[in-house]
DNA sequence: CCTGATAAGTTTGTGATACGAACCAATTTA
DNA sequence: TAAATTGGTTCGTATCACAAACTTATCAGG
């Protein structure tokens, strides 16, 4: 609100467009989750973590929670055999989080399921433009933070 | 991931991309919807309700829920002055759902942080780009049933 | 070295989520 | 018009998510 009218309008609808196509892939992740027996939160700890190893903290970050809550929702994944918990080689406070090799194997059943849910949305574009809007969006997301 | 499905493999990365574009998105909602008092899943409800006035079954579908989750959930926003019932005018058995002018003064508000907080990610892309990017995705989200 | 001040995680308690199963009422099918 | 089917709700149970209080560690400053 400091600063006005500086983002484009193009910036708002990006933003827009960006959040309906987050919506759309929630809704598609809300069903997988439930298929699978997991929560969306969890789906999304078991992607977030497929290719990293976070301490709590960080990824108490990437998930937007806080810490009382992923101490429980990782308490329960790692029951279920679906990630790790290790001391942090470092800093004896931290705990680091990672997939177990159980967590590895449902995180790409639950990939393949997305790209199943999801490949009427794809089919709308050519060739051509799926690989401009993967370049996009990965260039985007690229090392985001969005912090508060 | 290197073979291919059934269409490209670039369809694959499309998919990631996407899917870490939602990732994103989702902490950076999930953190508004807490400072507002909010769940995840409570903030979706309102952002598609904004544009729509939606039976209870077919909110069901966007959000990926069951229909007695959906309840107990639009219960609770209506005794917060979120949103109304209302009978369906054909189907009797039907209950439709919309914001109230309290619910849409909300999104907005929720909408405009959600800009604020992406604005990180989307200067990473110049204005053209940016403009491409929210074209492709309205393109590909277009009335999309992504269904299982 | 100590002594706060901080930071990382956990525990606890409470309300909100989310599912499935059972149920009622209205609509559709046969 | 009887038999499905559909749209929503209620109920019971487990998970989710927050805040507040607490335990260890790490980090400053003197």
């Amino acid at each position: 609100m400091p600063d006005a009218t500086q983002p484009t309008s193009d910036t708002a609808a990006l933003i827009d467009a960006l959040a309906q196509a987050a919506f759309v892939t929630m809704g598609a992740l809300t069903r997988i989750a439930a298929d699978n027996d997991l929560s969306l939160t969890q789906l999304r700890a078991l992607a977030i973590l497929r290719d990293r190893r976070l301490r709590m903290t960080d990824l108490v970050e990437y998930l937007g929670l806080e810490k009382s809550t992923l101490t429980g929702l990782i308490s329960r994944a790692e029951a279920r055999g679906l990630v790790h918990r290790a001391p942090h080689p470092v800093d004896r406070r931290a705990t680091e989080v990672f997939l177990s090799t159980h967590g590895h194997t449902l995180a790409a059943a639950l990939e393949a399921e997305l790209a199943a849910s999801l490949a009427p949305v794809m089919e709308k574009l050519d060739p051509a433009e799926q690989h401009t809007l993967a370049h996009l969006l990965a260039k985007a997301v690229a090392t985001a933070s969005t912090r508060t």
